[in-house]
RNA sequence: CGGGGUGUAGCGCAGUCCGGUUAGCGCACCUGCUUUGGGAGCAGGGGGUCCCAGGUUCGAAUCCUGGUACCCCGACCA
């Protein structure tokens, strides 16, 4: 399959335009009028609602509570901390009034002048600003941290140029934002995200993550630490896939927030926010599908198996129905989604590949043959492999069959990152390895000068400084100074 | 904001260079019959401000001028 999908990628100008049509082929979105954002469809609306679910239960699993905070953002907010706003001023629209009035010439309406804001507001491109200006009213003393919240909701980012689900102008996500009495429990809380976040990518997505550190240079615009996951697309490409800031007391302090500790005295908090976006769903369909469409991994498919008759008359309809019936019961008595497809207006082979693009995990054909000899076809779509099974105990076998897909595409994909991760130690190597598309495991010196002159020279950025693994010091591969441990280079999206 | 490309039926496109019947093809849609173990076949049918405005012409999807929208590549991007 990766093969290809290799030639595919060759075959097609780049990347996006494959992307693009499997997306809209697999009915998940369809471009909006508005630029740079996307309509998510039901199917794909499906899986992003468990991909939420699970996660809530992670963050609940953890102390965590959900709340909502405005949509808009008053313009003064976003100045209060420097670099903050110099990392998102550049991206934001702007709501500079408040009311439309008919056009005097009669076509249509404007924008009624006499309705200009004050103030202007920000639709948010992130919400640190307006929480810590409200978490300032929740905190005075050490007995009211932590605070552990969360919100779902939708920001918007005016970027110069978007990719559907991984660049969107406007997406939805989740940011958490929590407030502490100590360094040290704050530390530890944004480390424990991160894990949060790697345990769903791999057990959920069967997507494998590397845990990492971001490099100043790639840092969160406010943060003290940025962790990251980072994971490898079937191009060989990094995707960015969640974030968990450490942010110092540096909102606190631009928004005055101060709590009387144990010993009596003032002191600012301690924060740290985390998110994960729809570009998770982006990272899903790239890291799993094929020529053939989605392959989604059984824990987030909304549909898990569907079952489809074949038949010649009415009354093979009917038998079938009577053996497929018990079948649908047992499984959702199981708690797996099953659909039994026995519309009359599509044909079997459509109905087929209809299910193979929209990633459906397993298939079950029952038809008078299977009747005669007791037995049903059952098709798994990440080998794409069908073979004949007994009807007794059909849905024992299909659960185990679930789990074995589970794990196999998440197997697959580990070997595809390990198969395209190099540990390199020169520059002529270093470039090499880089055309071929992957991981480069490199040593480098540590400064940011160095970053970028590599990043200039190859596109190539540090996507991270991995938390686990070979620590061995060595030598920069672009400088020959001395480098505390290897990083990972790659390009990325 | 720079470079390139494209706007013709719901979707994908041909026709444009070199102006000339009633603007065409594939998919999808509708009707009927036959079909149904891998995206059915045959027959019939419906659907168009050819992106917008102006100009040239007996005549413009086609030529000219201006505008506009979208896509791709860069710059930008936790």
């Amino acid at each position: 399959m990766a093969k290809e999908l290799k030639d595919l990628t060759k075959r097609a100008d780049n990347y996006s335009q494959w992307y693009n049509d499997l997306v809209v082929k697999a009915d998940l979105a369809e471009q909006s009028a508005v630029r740079g954002c996307m309509v998510i469809k039901p199917y794909g609306y499906a899986i992003w609602e468990k991909m939420q679910r699970e996660l809530d239960d992670r963050f609940k699993a953890t102390g965590h509570v959900n709340a909502y905070f405005p949509l808009l953002i008053p313009k003064s907010f976003l100045s209060r901390e420097a670099d903050h706003v110099e990392g998102f001023a550049k991206e934001c629209a702007v709501v500079t009034h408040h009311r439309l009035k008919n056009s005097p010439d009669g076509k249509g309406v404007i924008v009624d002048p006499e309705a200009r804001l004050e103030e202007e507001l920000i639709i948010r491109p992130t919400s640190e600003t307006i929480i810590w200006n409200t978490y300032k009213n929740w905190i005075n003393s050490y007995r009211d941290l932590p605070i552990l919240c969360n919100q779902w909701a939708n920001v918007m980012r005016w970027e110069m140029r978007t990719r559907m689900f991984l660049r969107t102008a406007e997406f939805l996500w989740q940011e958490g934002h929590t407030a502490h009495a100590t360094k040290e429990e704050a530390i530890e809380e944004a480390e424990k995200m991160l894990n949060v976040y790697a345990d769903f990518a791999e057990s959920c997505m069967a997507v494998p993550v590397v845990k990492g550190v971001k490099t100043a240079n790639e840092r969160f615009a406010g943060a003290l630490d940025t962790y990251t996951i980072e994971a490898m697309m079937q191009d060989g490409k990094a995707l960015q896939s969640g974030t968990s800031h450490f942010l110092g007391q540096n909102f606190a302090k631009a928004f005055d927030v101060k709590f009387i500790n144990k010993n009596n005295e003032l002191e600012y908090v301690w924060a740290t926010s985390w998110g994960v976006s729809t570009r998770l769903m982006g990272a899903l369909i790239m890291t799993h599908s094929d020529d053939n469409g989605l392959v989604l991994p059984p824990k987030l498919a909304p549909i898990q198996v569907v079952i489809i008759p074949i038949y010649k008359s009415e009354e093979q309809l009917n038998a079938i129905n009577e053996k497929v019936d018990p079948i649908v019961n047992k499984l959702k008595a199981m708690g797996i989604s099953v659909k039994y497809d026995n519309a009359d207006n599509k044909r079997p082979g459509f109905k087929f590949a209809d299910y193979e693009l929209k990633g459906v995990p397993v298939r079950l054909v029952l038809g008078a043959r299977d009747i005669e000899n007791n037995t049903i076809e059952v098709m798994r779509r990440d080998t794409l492999e069908k073979h004949s099974a007994s009807l007794d105990n059909i849905e024992n076998y299909v659960a185990d069959l679930l789990n074995e897909i589970q794990q196999n595409i998440y197997d697959k994909a580990l070997k595809h990152r390990e198969d395209k991760t190099y540990v390199v130690d020169t520059w002529e190597d270093f470039k090499e390895k880089l055309e071929e598309g992957g991981f480069i495991l490199a040593h480098w010196d540590g400064t940011t000068e160095t970053e970028l002159k590599i990043k200039e020279e190859t596109k190539a950025t540090i996507r991270c400084i991995p938390l686990e693994g070979d620590k061995t010091p060595g030598k920069c591969v672009y400088t020959g100074k001395p480098s505390a441990q290897r990083v990972i280079f790659a390009k990325n999206y």
